[in-house]
DNA sequence: GTCTCATATCGACACATGTCAATGTGTTAG
DNA sequence: CTAACACATTGACATGTGTCGATATGAGAC
């Protein structure tokens, strides 16, 4: 359970995790996510990583592009947590 | 925002917090957490240190001993928190 | 096949963190 | 005042973590 908390616990990864539950469409290509973070993409990469370890994300292979959205089985709980108070995007 | 999730991204201090909200009475003396914990009393009292400084649980002084509580205004949030799945406590 | 692009992985670094033994601080008991 | 107790703080250590440049991987384009 303090997985959850730890792959929640660093700003940039809140914010890519905001990022990702506020597109409309539902999900994003990783190719989205670099800019808008200011981090490499290494960085990047391995928060991604991070949150689809923990099953907070899933991530999708459709031809060269990743595709990642919220979890559907916790989305809800992705919900209550970036509710809980404004979250500063970009 | 990450501040809360980091206080929360340690095993230790989440049976910690479990414990403390616990309780019937509402708040618990030190003295009576470090046992159930197998940890140091340094070690708890750090852990105490980092709950009350990002506002989880409130520290009171009573005579010799120190009684925490969770903080009432997070409450509500502590409360969904533990309640998110079953906690291992002890 | 080769080239290029999108992303992941590796290696290295600085820094943060959990832990404990030892010591400090403040309170009560005598 | 002195002693004992409850807890906090300090110093040290090992381990974990965020970050990046460099490199590897895998997919489409040619």
């Amino acid at each position: 359970m303090a997985e959850d908390f730890k792959a929640l616990a660093d700003p940039t990864r809140l914010r890519l995790l905001s990022l990702i539950a506020s597109v409309p469409e539902g999900e994003v290509c990783a190719c989205d996510l670099n800019e808008p973070l200011d981090r490499s993409q290494a960085t990047v990469s391995h928060h991604l990583s991070v949150l689809t370890k923990v099953g907070l994300i899933t991530r999708e292979q459709r031809g060269k592009w990743a595709w990642f959205q919220v979890a559907p089985d916790r989305a809800d709980f992705v919900r209550s947590i970036l509710d809980q108070s404004a979250v500063p995007v970009s």
